[in-house]
DNA sequence: ATGTTC
Protein backbone atom coordinates (compact mmCIF):
# COMPACT_ATOMS: atom_id res chain seq x y z
CA UNK A 1 0.00 0.00 0.00
CA UNK A 2 1.26 3.45 -0.87
CA UNK A 3 1.26 5.56 2.34
CA UNK A 4 1.22 9.07 0.87
CA UNK A 5 -2.69 8.70 0.32
CA UNK A 6 -2.75 8.47 4.14
CA UNK A 7 -3.15 11.40 7.15
CA UNK A 8 -1.67 9.31 10.50
CA UNK A 9 -4.44 10.30 12.54
CA UNK A 10 -2.70 7.74 15.97
CA UNK A 11 -0.23 5.53 16.53
CA UNK A 12 -2.23 2.89 15.17
CA UNK A 13 -4.99 4.84 13.37
CA UNK A 14 -4.95 6.41 9.21
CA UNK A 15 -7.18 8.20 7.66
CA UNK A 16 -7.75 9.36 3.85
CA UNK A 17 -9.34 12.35 3.58
CA UNK A 18 -12.60 13.33 2.07
CA UNK A 19 -11.85 13.88 -1.86
CA UNK A 20 -14.19 13.44 -4.84
CA UNK A 21 -17.19 11.00 -4.60
CA UNK A 22 -16.26 10.71 -0.60
CA UNK A 23 -18.73 11.52 1.60
CA UNK A 24 -17.07 10.80 4.66
CA UNK A 25 -13.00 10.14 5.46
CA UNK A 26 -11.82 6.16 4.95
CA UNK A 27 -10.09 4.86 8.35
CA UNK A 28 -7.36 1.85 8.34
CA UNK A 29 -6.30 0.60 12.21
CA UNK A 30 -3.21 -0.74 11.45
CA UNK A 31 0.56 -0.13 11.95
CA UNK A 32 2.56 0.71 9.37
CA UNK A 33 3.80 -2.71 8.52
CA UNK A 34 0.90 -3.74 8.32
CA UNK A 35 -0.79 -0.78 6.43
CA UNK A 36 2.34 -1.27 4.11
CA UNK A 37 1.62 -4.71 3.37
CA UNK A 38 -1.60 -4.50 2.61
CA UNK A 39 -2.95 -4.81 -1.14
CA UNK A 40 -3.56 -1.12 -2.63
CA UNK A 41 -7.02 -2.47 -3.88
CA UNK A 42 -8.10 -1.70 0.17
CA UNK A 43 -7.27 1.96 0.05
CA UNK A 44 -9.28 1.82 -3.09
CA UNK A 45 -12.19 -0.02 -1.97
CA UNK A 46 -12.83 2.21 1.68
CA UNK A 47 -12.64 5.05 -0.53
CA UNK A 48 -15.36 3.79 -2.62
CA UNK A 49 -16.75 2.88 0.35
CA UNK A 50 -16.71 6.69 1.74
CA UNK A 51 -18.79 7.23 -1.75
CA UNK A 52 -21.81 5.23 -1.04
CA UNK A 53 -25.03 7.17 0.06
CA UNK A 54 -26.36 7.66 3.73
CA UNK A 55 -22.80 6.45 5.14
CA UNK A 56 -22.23 8.07 8.57
CA UNK A 57 -18.30 8.76 10.31
CA UNK A 58 -16.29 7.06 7.73
CA UNK A 59 -15.72 3.91 5.85
CA UNK A 60 -13.18 1.63 8.20
CA UNK A 61 -10.92 -1.42 7.61
CA UNK A 62 -9.38 -3.60 10.51
CA UNK A 63 -6.23 -4.63 10.99
CA UNK A 64 -6.76 -7.59 8.98
CA UNK A 65 -7.95 -5.98 6.28
CA UNK A 66 -7.50 -7.56 2.38
CA UNK A 67 -9.18 -6.95 -0.94
CA UNK A 68 -12.70 -8.33 -0.77
CA UNK A 69 -15.69 -8.46 -3.54
CA UNK A 70 -16.88 -4.70 -3.76
CA UNK A 71 -16.09 -4.00 0.01
CA UNK A 72 -12.55 -5.05 1.27
CA UNK A 73 -12.56 -8.10 3.43
CA UNK A 74 -12.25 -6.30 7.51
CA UNK A 75 -14.35 -3.67 6.38
CA UNK A 76 -16.48 -1.94 8.68
CA UNK A 77 -19.72 1.13 7.55
CA UNK A 78 -23.02 2.14 8.89
CA UNK A 79 -25.69 3.81 6.99
CA UNK A 80 -28.41 5.81 8.41
CA UNK A 81 -31.94 5.18 6.32
CA UNK A 82 -33.19 8.71 7.22
CA UNK A 83 -30.14 10.10 5.31
CA UNK A 84 -30.47 7.93 2.18
CA UNK A 85 -28.51 5.01 3.69
CA UNK A 86 -27.96 1.62 1.64
CA UNK A 87 -27.65 -1.88 2.38
CA UNK A 88 -25.46 -3.23 0.44
CA UNK A 89 -25.36 -7.50 -0.33
CA UNK A 90 -21.66 -6.98 -1.72
CA UNK A 91 -20.70 -5.39 2.11
CA UNK A 92 -22.15 -8.20 3.92
CA UNK A 93 -20.62 -10.58 1.00
CA UNK A 94 -21.23 -13.91 -0.13
CA UNK A 95 -20.96 -16.52 3.22
CA UNK A 96 -23.87 -14.29 5.08
CA UNK A 97 -23.08 -14.47 8.96
CA UNK A 98 -20.20 -16.47 8.19
CA UNK A 99 -19.06 -16.65 12.47
CA UNK A 100 -17.16 -17.99 15.33
CA UNK A 101 -18.50 -20.10 17.89
CA UNK A 102 -16.25 -21.12 21.07
CA UNK A 103 -16.81 -23.86 23.52
CA UNK A 104 -15.20 -24.11 26.96
CA UNK A 105 -14.72 -27.92 28.31
CA UNK A 106 -14.00 -29.59 31.67
CA UNK A 107 -10.56 -31.40 29.98
CA UNK A 108 -7.10 -30.62 29.51
CA UNK A 109 -5.28 -30.36 26.88
CA UNK A 110 -3.05 -33.57 28.48
CA UNK A 111 -6.79 -35.60 28.14
CA UNK A 112 -7.33 -34.71 24.62
CA UNK A 113 -3.37 -35.77 23.75
CA UNK A 114 -4.13 -39.25 25.23
CA UNK A 115 -6.93 -39.63 22.22
CA UNK A 116 -6.03 -37.48 19.87
CA UNK A 117 -5.26 -39.37 17.03
CA UNK A 118 -8.39 -41.35 17.54
CA UNK A 119 -10.41 -37.95 18.17
CA UNK A 120 -9.69 -36.47 14.95
CA UNK A 121 -10.88 -39.19 13.04
CA UNK A 122 -14.00 -39.44 14.94
CA UNK A 123 -14.55 -35.86 14.53
CA UNK A 124 -13.46 -36.16 10.97
CA UNK A 125 -16.32 -38.46 10.57
CA UNK A 126 -19.30 -37.20 12.71
CA UNK A 127 -18.45 -33.37 10.81
CA UNK A 128 -19.57 -32.73 6.81
CA UNK A 129 -16.44 -31.39 5.76
CA UNK A 130 -15.49 -30.04 2.17
CA UNK A 131 -17.34 -28.40 -1.19
CA UNK A 132 -21.09 -29.57 -1.73
CA UNK A 133 -20.38 -31.82 1.71
CA UNK A 134 -24.12 -33.58 2.53
CA UNK A 135 -25.35 -33.69 6.68
CA UNK A 136 -27.49 -36.74 7.57
CA UNK A 137 -30.34 -33.78 8.07
CA UNK A 138 -32.98 -33.64 5.35
CA UNK A 139 -35.70 -30.65 5.28
CA UNK A 140 -39.06 -30.14 3.97
CA UNK A 141 -40.21 -26.83 3.11
CA UNK A 142 -41.95 -26.51 6.62
CA UNK A 143 -39.01 -27.11 8.36
CA UNK A 144 -36.69 -25.04 6.27
CA UNK A 145 -39.05 -22.69 7.05
CA UNK A 146 -38.78 -22.79 10.74
CA UNK A 147 -35.34 -22.90 10.40
CA UNK A 148 -34.92 -19.41 8.66
CA UNK A 149 -37.19 -17.99 11.34
CA UNK A 150 -35.82 -20.11 14.16
CA UNK A 151 -32.19 -19.93 14.03
CA UNK A 152 -30.22 -21.25 16.40
CA UNK A 153 -33.63 -21.80 18.98
CA UNK A 154 -35.51 -23.79 16.26
CA UNK A 155 -32.02 -26.12 16.23
CA UNK A 156 -32.25 -26.23 19.95
CA UNK A 157 -36.01 -27.39 20.13
CA UNK A 158 -35.42 -29.84 17.53
CA UNK A 159 -32.75 -31.53 20.04
CA UNK A 160 -29.85 -29.99 18.95
CA UNK A 161 -27.93 -28.45 22.00
CA UNK A 162 -29.37 -26.75 25.21
CA UNK A 163 -31.61 -24.18 25.77
CA UNK A 164 -28.54 -22.45 28.01
CA UNK A 165 -26.41 -22.44 24.78
CA UNK A 166 -29.40 -19.67 23.31
CA UNK A 167 -27.46 -16.72 25.60
CA UNK A 168 -24.11 -17.55 24.56
CA UNK A 169 -25.12 -16.76 20.93
CA UNK A 170 -25.68 -13.01 19.32
CA UNK A 171 -29.41 -11.99 19.30
CA UNK A 172 -29.84 -15.31 21.37
CA UNK A 173 -29.55 -17.53 18.38
CA UNK A 174 -32.43 -16.07 16.54
CA UNK A 175 -32.32 -13.11 14.14
CA UNK A 176 -35.60 -11.08 14.34
CA UNK A 177 -36.93 -9.63 11.12
CA UNK A 178 -36.29 -12.79 9.10
CA UNK A 179 -38.53 -13.77 6.02
CA UNK A 180 -37.94 -17.52 5.32
CA UNK A 181 -40.83 -17.29 2.35
CA UNK A 182 -38.90 -14.36 0.74
CA UNK A 183 -35.92 -17.04 0.51
CA UNK A 184 -35.90 -18.27 -3.11
CA UNK A 185 -36.37 -21.83 -3.92
CA UNK A 186 -33.39 -22.43 -5.27
CA UNK A 187 -31.25 -20.75 -2.27
CA UNK A 188 -33.43 -23.01 -0.15
CA UNK A 189 -33.07 -26.30 -2.51
CA UNK A 190 -29.26 -25.71 -2.01
CA UNK A 191 -29.65 -25.54 1.99
CA UNK A 192 -31.60 -28.59 2.16
CA UNK A 193 -28.87 -31.15 2.59
CA UNK A 194 -25.73 -29.09 4.18
CA UNK A 195 -27.79 -28.26 7.24
CA UNK A 196 -24.94 -29.40 10.34
CA UNK A 197 -21.77 -29.12 7.37
CA UNK A 198 -18.50 -27.23 8.27
CA UNK A 199 -17.96 -26.18 4.30
CA UNK A 200 -14.32 -25.45 2.80
CA UNK A 201 -12.46 -22.46 2.52
CA UNK A 202 -11.12 -21.43 5.72
CA UNK A 203 -13.97 -22.63 7.26
CA UNK A 204 -12.55 -25.48 10.46
CA UNK A 205 -13.54 -27.20 13.62
CA UNK A 206 -10.60 -27.22 15.83
CA UNK A 207 -9.76 -28.89 19.18
CA UNK A 208 -7.25 -25.99 20.94
CA UNK A 209 -5.67 -25.40 24.28
CA UNK A 210 -5.24 -22.31 26.13
CA UNK A 211 -1.93 -21.40 25.66
CA UNK A 212 -1.68 -17.93 27.29
CA UNK A 213 -3.37 -15.81 29.12
CA UNK A 214 -3.05 -11.63 28.94
CA UNK A 215 -6.06 -10.90 30.98
CA UNK A 216 -6.32 -12.82 34.43
CA UNK A 217 -9.54 -11.59 35.11
CA UNK A 218 -11.57 -11.45 31.71
CA UNK A 219 -10.23 -15.22 31.94
CA UNK A 220 -11.55 -16.26 34.92
CA UNK A 221 -15.08 -14.45 33.78
CA UNK A 222 -15.14 -15.79 30.56
CA UNK A 223 -14.00 -19.80 31.99
CA UNK A 224 -10.77 -20.00 30.67
CA UNK A 225 -7.71 -21.06 31.99
CA UNK A 226 -3.95 -21.73 30.92
CA UNK A 227 -3.81 -25.70 29.47
CA UNK A 228 -7.42 -26.34 29.31
CA UNK A 229 -9.12 -27.98 25.83
CA UNK A 230 -11.40 -25.48 23.89
CA UNK A 231 -13.13 -26.16 20.97
CA UNK A 232 -13.51 -23.40 18.46
CA UNK A 233 -15.96 -23.67 15.17
CA UNK A 234 -15.71 -20.90 12.35
CA UNK A 235 -18.56 -21.52 9.54
CA UNK A 236 -21.48 -19.81 7.80
CA UNK A 237 -24.59 -20.09 6.12
CA UNK A 238 -23.24 -22.51 3.25
CA UNK A 239 -24.66 -22.57 0.07
CA UNK A 240 -27.94 -20.50 1.37
CA UNK A 241 -26.07 -17.42 2.12
CA UNK A 242 -24.16 -17.69 -1.04
CA UNK A 243 -26.98 -18.23 -3.22
CA UNK A 244 -28.94 -15.25 -1.90
CA UNK A 245 -25.49 -13.33 -2.10
CA UNK A 246 -25.06 -14.12 -5.66
CA UNK A 247 -28.66 -13.30 -6.19
CA UNK A 248 -28.89 -9.71 -4.58
CA UNK A 249 -25.72 -8.65 -5.57
CA UNK A 250 -27.25 -9.09 -9.60
CA UNK A 251 -30.78 -7.36 -8.42
CA UNK A 252 -29.19 -4.54 -6.82
CA UNK A 253 -26.53 -3.69 -9.46
CA UNK A 254 -29.45 -3.23 -12.41
CA UNK A 255 -31.63 -1.53 -9.84
CA UNK A 256 -29.22 0.96 -8.79
CA UNK A 257 -29.34 3.80 -11.35
CA UNK A 258 -33.80 3.26 -10.69
CA UNK A 259 -32.81 4.52 -7.01
CA UNK A 260 -30.44 7.10 -8.07
CA UNK A 261 -27.31 5.45 -7.31
CA UNK A 262 -24.02 5.89 -8.90
CA UNK A 263 -22.05 3.24 -8.09
CA UNK A 264 -18.48 3.68 -8.02
CA UNK A 265 -17.66 -0.10 -8.54
CA UNK A 266 -20.07 -2.43 -9.90
CA UNK A 267 -19.52 -4.72 -6.69
CA UNK A 268 -20.47 -2.31 -4.02
CA UNK A 269 -24.33 -3.43 -5.64
CA UNK A 270 -26.41 -1.48 -3.38
CA UNK A 271 -29.81 -0.27 -2.05
CA UNK A 272 -31.49 2.36 0.17
CA UNK A 273 -32.45 0.51 3.15
CA UNK A 274 -36.01 2.03 2.56
CA UNK A 275 -36.47 0.72 -0.12
CA UNK A 276 -38.88 -2.28 -1.55
CA UNK A 277 -35.48 -4.11 -2.84
CA UNK A 278 -33.18 -3.01 0.46
CA UNK A 279 -36.38 -4.47 2.62
CA UNK A 280 -36.10 -7.44 1.21
CA UNK A 281 -32.60 -8.16 1.29
CA UNK A 282 -32.53 -7.52 4.94
CA UNK A 283 -35.73 -10.30 5.49
CA UNK A 284 -33.59 -12.49 3.36
CA UNK A 285 -30.04 -11.91 4.76
CA UNK A 286 -31.71 -12.34 8.52
CA UNK A 287 -33.06 -15.32 7.36
CA UNK A 288 -29.58 -16.82 6.08
CA UNK A 289 -28.14 -15.37 9.98
CA UNK A 290 -30.88 -17.57 11.29
CA UNK A 291 -29.14 -20.62 8.99
CA UNK A 292 -25.79 -20.16 10.14
CA UNK A 293 -26.54 -19.82 13.72
CA UNK A 294 -28.83 -23.24 13.31
CA UNK A 295 -25.76 -24.98 11.07
CA UNK A 296 -23.04 -24.02 13.95
CA UNK A 297 -25.74 -24.88 16.72
CA UNK A 298 -26.06 -28.62 14.87
CA UNK A 299 -22.29 -28.53 14.39
CA UNK A 300 -22.14 -28.26 18.48
CA UNK A 301 -24.38 -31.15 18.78
CA UNK A 302 -22.48 -33.37 16.95
CA UNK A 303 -19.08 -32.41 18.74
CA UNK A 304 -20.59 -33.18 22.17
CA UNK A 305 -21.43 -36.48 20.74
CA UNK A 306 -18.19 -37.23 20.28
CA UNK A 307 -16.66 -36.04 23.09
CA UNK A 308 -19.34 -37.82 24.85
CA UNK A 309 -18.02 -41.23 23.43
CA UNK A 310 -14.57 -40.36 24.85
CA UNK A 311 -14.86 -39.10 27.88
CA UNK A 312 -16.67 -39.26 30.91
CA UNK A 313 -18.99 -36.21 31.79
CA UNK A 314 -17.29 -34.15 29.19
CA UNK A 315 -18.66 -30.60 29.01
CA UNK A 316 -19.00 -28.17 26.22
CA UNK A 317 -20.26 -24.65 27.51
CA UNK A 318 -21.06 -22.22 24.68
CA UNK A 319 -18.68 -19.28 25.76
CA UNK A 320 -20.10 -17.27 22.52
CA UNK A 321 -21.23 -16.98 18.86
CA UNK A 322 -20.43 -14.42 17.03
CA UNK A 323 -20.74 -13.55 13.50
CA UNK A 324 -18.52 -11.43 11.18
CA UNK A 325 -20.08 -11.14 8.00
CA UNK A 326 -23.09 -9.48 8.77
CA UNK A 327 -25.47 -6.32 8.65
CA UNK A 328 -26.74 -4.90 11.73
CA UNK A 329 -29.61 -2.68 12.97
CA UNK A 330 -27.71 -0.88 15.91
CA UNK A 331 -27.85 2.19 17.58
CA UNK A 332 -24.48 4.73 17.86
CA UNK A 333 -23.57 8.11 18.84
CA UNK A 334 -22.27 10.48 16.25
CA UNK A 335 -21.64 13.29 17.27
CA UNK A 336 -23.04 12.56 20.76
CA UNK A 337 -26.40 12.18 19.16
CA UNK A 338 -27.81 8.37 19.36
CA UNK A 339 -28.83 7.56 16.17
CA UNK A 340 -30.29 4.50 14.80
CA UNK A 341 -27.88 2.45 11.68
CA UNK A 342 -27.21 -0.02 9.56
CA UNK A 343 -24.09 -1.51 10.27
CA UNK A 344 -21.79 -3.20 7.77
CA UNK A 345 -19.12 -5.79 9.20
CA UNK A 346 -17.81 -7.98 6.31
CA UNK A 347 -14.88 -9.86 7.85
CA UNK A 348 -14.97 -8.00 11.10
CA UNK A 349 -16.39 -8.76 14.23
CA UNK A 350 -19.10 -7.06 16.41
CA UNK A 351 -17.05 -5.91 19.54
CA UNK A 352 -19.53 -4.43 22.41
CA UNK A 353 -18.06 -3.15 25.58
CA UNK A 354 -18.52 -3.71 28.62
CA UNK A 355 -22.70 -2.85 30.11
CA UNK A 356 -23.49 -3.22 26.80
CA UNK A 357 -26.89 -3.89 25.86
CA UNK A 358 -27.59 -7.07 24.78
CA UNK A 359 -24.62 -8.82 26.09
CA UNK A 360 -25.54 -11.82 28.78
CA UNK A 361 -24.96 -11.09 32.95
CA UNK A 362 -22.16 -13.13 33.28
CA UNK A 363 -20.63 -11.54 30.52
CA UNK A 364 -21.45 -7.90 30.86
CA UNK A 365 -18.70 -6.25 33.55
CA UNK A 366 -16.07 -8.05 30.76
CA UNK A 367 -17.27 -7.21 27.22
CA UNK A 368 -18.30 -9.18 24.05
CA UNK A 369 -16.18 -12.17 24.04
CA UNK A 370 -14.50 -11.24 20.05
CA UNK A 371 -13.48 -14.59 18.96
CA UNK A 372 -10.62 -14.78 16.50
CA UNK A 373 -9.98 -17.34 14.17
CA UNK A 374 -6.28 -17.64 13.30
CA UNK A 375 -4.89 -19.74 10.12
CA UNK A 376 -4.68 -23.48 10.74
CA UNK A 377 -1.73 -24.54 12.46
CA UNK A 378 -0.78 -21.02 13.88
CA UNK A 379 -3.51 -19.91 16.91
CA UNK A 380 -6.29 -18.25 17.12
CA UNK A 381 -7.49 -15.78 19.67
CA UNK A 382 -10.15 -14.67 22.25
CA UNK A 383 -10.42 -11.24 22.92
CA UNK A 384 -12.82 -8.76 24.96
CA UNK A 385 -14.54 -6.00 23.49
CA UNK A 386 -13.35 -2.84 25.02
CA UNK A 387 -15.49 0.35 25.38
CA UNK A 388 -13.11 2.84 23.54
CA UNK A 389 -14.23 0.65 20.09
CA UNK A 390 -17.60 2.53 20.25
CA UNK A 391 -16.08 5.89 19.25
CA UNK A 392 -13.01 4.41 17.15
CA UNK A 393 -14.87 2.20 14.93
CA UNK A 394 -18.66 1.44 16.06
CA UNK A 395 -17.66 -1.27 18.58
CA UNK A 396 -15.85 -3.37 16.04
CA UNK A 397 -12.70 -5.57 15.81
CA UNK A 398 -10.97 -7.56 13.48
CA UNK A 399 -12.02 -11.26 12.81
CA UNK A 400 -8.94 -13.28 11.76
CA UNK A 401 -5.44 -13.37 10.39
CA UNK A 402 -6.00 -12.16 6.57
CA UNK A 403 -4.22 -14.02 3.64
CA UNK A 404 -1.20 -12.60 2.87
CA UNK A 405 -1.60 -14.29 -0.45
CA UNK A 406 -3.99 -15.94 -3.18
CA UNK A 407 -5.02 -19.45 -2.59
CA UNK A 408 -3.45 -19.83 -6.00
CA UNK A 409 -0.20 -18.57 -5.07
CA UNK A 410 -0.45 -20.89 -2.09
CA UNK A 411 -1.16 -23.90 -4.16
CA UNK A 412 1.76 -23.39 -5.96
CA UNK A 413 4.22 -23.35 -2.56
CA UNK A 414 2.86 -25.77 -0.51
CA UNK A 415 1.45 -29.37 -1.33
CA UNK A 416 -0.74 -30.52 1.10
CA UNK A 417 0.80 -33.68 2.71
CA UNK A 418 3.84 -31.38 3.02
CA UNK A 419 1.56 -29.42 5.05
CA UNK A 420 0.11 -31.80 7.29
CA UNK A 421 3.26 -33.60 7.62
CA UNK A 422 4.65 -30.32 8.96
CA UNK A 423 1.90 -29.42 11.55
CA UNK A 424 1.94 -33.52 12.84
CA UNK A 425 5.40 -32.47 13.59
CA UNK A 426 4.26 -29.62 15.93
CA UNK A 427 1.73 -32.19 17.82
CA UNK A 428 -1.33 -30.72 15.01
CA UNK A 429 -3.86 -33.59 13.30
CA UNK A 430 -5.54 -32.15 10.59
CA UNK A 431 -8.14 -34.22 8.86
CA UNK A 432 -9.43 -32.30 5.17
CA UNK A 433 -11.09 -33.94 2.14
CA UNK A 434 -9.56 -31.91 -0.04
CA UNK A 435 -5.03 -32.21 -0.02
CA UNK A 436 -5.27 -28.57 -2.17
CA UNK A 437 -7.20 -26.87 0.15
CA UNK A 438 -4.71 -27.43 2.45
CA UNK A 439 -2.09 -26.25 0.73
CA UNK A 440 -4.31 -23.16 0.41
CA UNK A 441 -4.76 -22.25 3.51
CA UNK A 442 -0.89 -23.25 4.70
CA UNK A 443 -0.44 -21.65 8.05
CA UNK A 444 2.74 -19.36 5.22
CA UNK A 445 -0.27 -17.48 3.12
CA UNK A 446 -1.56 -15.71 6.77
CA UNK A 447 -0.59 -12.42 7.78
CA UNK A 448 0.67 -12.67 11.78
CA UNK A 449 -2.32 -12.97 13.39
CA UNK A 450 -0.69 -12.28 16.73
CA UNK A 451 0.71 -8.84 15.05
CA UNK A 452 -3.10 -8.31 13.76
CA UNK A 453 -4.56 -8.69 17.63
CA UNK A 454 -2.09 -6.88 19.16
CA UNK A 455 -2.67 -3.83 16.71
CA UNK A 456 -6.44 -4.01 17.35
CA UNK A 457 -5.96 -3.96 21.23
CA UNK A 458 -3.22 -1.25 20.92
CA UNK A 459 -6.26 0.97 18.63
CA UNK A 460 -8.64 0.77 21.28
CA UNK A 461 -10.57 -1.87 19.18
CA UNK A 462 -10.46 -4.91 21.44
CA UNK A 463 -8.53 -6.45 24.73
CA UNK A 464 -6.38 -9.42 24.59
CA UNK A 465 -7.69 -12.32 26.66
CA UNK A 466 -6.40 -15.28 25.95
CA UNK A 467 -3.89 -16.92 23.29
CA UNK A 468 -5.55 -20.46 21.89
CA UNK A 469 -2.76 -23.08 20.19
CA UNK A 470 -4.77 -26.00 17.96
CA UNK A 471 -4.35 -29.47 18.50
CA UNK A 472 -6.94 -31.10 16.20
CA UNK A 473 -8.38 -28.99 12.97
CA UNK A 474 -10.79 -30.44 10.85
CA UNK A 475 -11.02 -28.72 7.50
CA UNK A 476 -13.05 -28.61 4.45
C1' DA B 1 -17.14 -17.99 0.63
C1' DT B 2 -19.39 -21.25 -3.52
C1' DG B 3 -23.37 -27.83 -6.43
C1' DT B 4 -15.00 -23.98 -7.18
C1' DT B 5 -18.86 -20.95 -14.44
C1' DC B 6 -26.76 -20.71 -14.64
Amino acid sequence: MDLGQFDRIGPYQWQIPQSGGMRVPAQIFADETLLRDMDDKVGEQIRNVACLPGIVTAAYAMPDAHWGYGFPIGGVAAFDPEQGGVVSAGGVGFDISCGVRLHVTNLAAADIRAVQDKLAHELSRAIPAGMGSRGSIRLNDAEMADMLAGGAAWAVAQGYGRTADLARIEEQGKMAGATPEAVSAKAINRQREEMGTLGSGNHYLEVQRVDQLFDDAAARAYGLAPDQAVVMIHCGSRGLGHQIGTEYLREMAIAAPGHGIDLPDRELACAPITSELGQRYLGVMRAAINCAFANRQILTHLVRGVFDRFFDAATLDLLYDVSHNTCKEERHAVDGVSRRLFVHRKGATRAYGPNAAGLPEALSATGQPVLIGGSMGTESWVLAGDARSEAAALSSACHGAGRAMSRHQAAKLWTGSGVTSELAALGITVKSPSKRGIAEEAPGAYKSVARVVEVAEQAGLARRVARLKPMICIKG
